[in-house]
RNA sequence: GCCCUCAUCGUCUAGUGGCCUAGGACAUUGCCCUUUCACGGCAAAGGCACGGGUUCAAAUCCCGUUGAGGGUACCA
């Protein structure tokens, strides 16, 4: 069998859509796992939708992804170029060539008709369909009208019996009756070609064997394989996989929160991930592990392992998955990652051996990287927090004090800046004054942090280094007094 | 309306006629660990949409019903 080839055909309208790309990566994790070729092509044939700077986004987002390809409009390749705004003759000449075939014809029909036709045939309840008024021009009228410059469009003569057929990898057989296929558009009235015609001429000549998209796409496959057949060419083999639902089950938009990708960056999560979590939607290994590389799911990845039914988007999966890559990764690869989002929220790092220490005790706490600021903030400036926070629940404020002042005390004095020292020393303190170690260590804690909930006092006071102690010490000593 | 597709815990899923007393993960609840919050460990609760067949045997095959999603553009 020749050498598998796919590809990835995003319309550029802004930040790729998850749905999108977890299209693009089932079709990237097929090729990787054949030992095929990886093809991006853009789609760029609808000039209204059409967003600058779409591009970019989208190699950016593959990149930050880790989903490389072989062939693109960037890096070029054999069957280039591949935009398909640069190849407007090419589809042209291939509408031209079925018009003289008599398998497609000029349509001169005003959108205003179309419209209108289309509302009485849905008041008569029938399927709308273009009623092929101008397929009874004579070549004479076509080419009055043509001379006289009145805009047309090209459709595809649909034949109007018998039945197509195509045998799809994931689902299996899916017939449609002719009948019910419209005579679709071909050729836009602005010279454009629409996607169908341009997506099976460049499928055609970039050789692409498998063509594997969301279930949306099912429904138009009869059109392309009628295409196919009218140009006297070998289809590719389809594959639909299921969509990507929001949690009421409908497509997933923007109303439902994040969508694209660049949005998932910004709110903190990790590459590995987002491609972890969106391979798991509509595909499982055969096993129970849940945690896969990119490498581990080209290696394992097939596509008659693809369900069938759409699958809902769940933040909390996705959460979870991101909360364990972030414990997983080094805590200096974690500390790298978190920068951009401390900056960002004006916590300046100037010492990264201080920022891994202190990354090291929030590591198991992080879900997301944006919440790496409100994590870390006490490490970088003096806590800002009510004196009540300092006062444990089953406590008061003349033992909270007495408790400070021994903390005080024991820091002091530690000679081994180390763990087990401290713990010791500060558990016998509390011993020492009678009290719960939980009575000496909150306050201690809160002292330091400002915060209710934080890593522990032992790790935040070697941390933060017996000067900074003394002073966070003396600051919550002086508001217990006030 | 018409066409197409789909249907296992709340969610993602394993399951391809007997290994199913339906397994795992997320979420939920409880307990343990513990100075807080997490992490971690243990446990619980929770599902084959419904109705008919086929078969010695059905979550698995067939038919129907219901429900859901997608399509129905000079958008992709």
């Amino acid at each position: 069998m020749s050498e598998v080839r796919v590809r990835f055909a995003p319309s550029p309208t802004g930040d790729p859509h998850v749905g999108n790309i977890r299209t693009a990566l089932f079709n990237y994790l097929y090729a990787r796992h054949t030992g095929g070729k990886f093809i991006v092509r853009i789609e760029d044939t609808d000039q209204v939708r059409l967003k600058e700077g779409s591009d970019q986004a989208i190699f950016d987002s593959l990149r930050w992804l880790g989903i490389s390809w072989d062939e693109g409009p960037d890096i070029g390749g054999p069957h280039a170029p591949y935009r398909q705004s640069e190849r407007l003759e090419l589809y042209q000449k291939h509408a031209l060539e079925l018009v003289e075939k008599g398998m497609a014809y000029y349509c001169f029909c005003s959108s205003e008709r179309l419209e209108n036709m289309r509302q009485i045939q849905e008041a008569a309840k029938k399927a709308p369909m273009y009623d092929r008024k101008c397929l009874s021009l004579t070549p004479e009228e076509i080419q009055a009208k043509l001379d006289a410059k009145e805009p047309y469009v090209i459709r595809l003569k649909v034949p109007r019996e018998g039945n197509t057929e195509f045998v799809d990898l994931i689902r299996g057989k899916v017939s449609f009756e002719n009948s019910v296929v419209d005579d679709q558009v071909l050729i836009k009235s602005d010279g454009f070609p629409t996607y169908h015609l341009a997506c099976i001429v460049d499928d055609h000549y970039m050789e692409i064997t498998h063509v594997i998209r969301a279930e949306e796409w099912i429904s138009s496959t009869p059109k392309h394989i009628m295409l196919y057949n009218a140009f006297g060419w070998q289809p590719p083999k389809f594959a639909h996989a299921p969509m990507v639902l929001a949690p009421d089950r409908s497509k997933l938009s923007k109303r439902h929160g994040a969508t694209g990708v660049k949005q998932f960056k910004e709110l903190g999560y990790l590459p590995e991930a987002l491609v972890n979590f969106l391979a798991f939607l509509g595909w499982a290994p055969q096993d129970e592990r849940e945690i896969f590389s990119l490498e581990d799911l080209a290696k394992e990845f097939e596509l008659e392992r693809v369900n069938k039914a759409g699958a809902i988007f769940d933040m909390n999966k996705l959460d979870w998955y991101n909360g364990y890559y972030i414990r997983h990764i080094s805590t200096e690869n974690l500390a790298q990652r978190v920068v951009p989002f401390l900056e960002k929220a004006g916590i300046e790092v100037s010492d990264q051996e201080y920022l891994v220490e202190c990354t090291a005790l929030v590591q198991e706490r992080m879900k997301t990287l944006a919440e790496a600021p409100e994590l870390l903030d006490f490490f970088f400036t003096e806590p800002n927090y009510d004196k009540e926070l300092l006062i444990p629940r089953k406590s008061d404020v003349e033992t909270t004090k007495k408790a400070l002042i021994k903390c005080r005390e024991v820091v002091e004095a530690l000679e081994a800046w180390e763990h087990d020292p401290l713990e010791k020393a500060l558990r016998n303190a509390a011993e020492e004054l009678g009290i719960k170690s939980g009575q000496l260590l909150w306050p201690l804690r809160a002292a330091l942090t400002g915060k209710s909930a934080s890593p522990g006092a032992f790790e935040v006071t070697l941390v933060l280094g017996k000067n900074e102690v003394l002073k966070r010490l003396d600051l919550a000593l002086d508001k217990l007094s006030k």
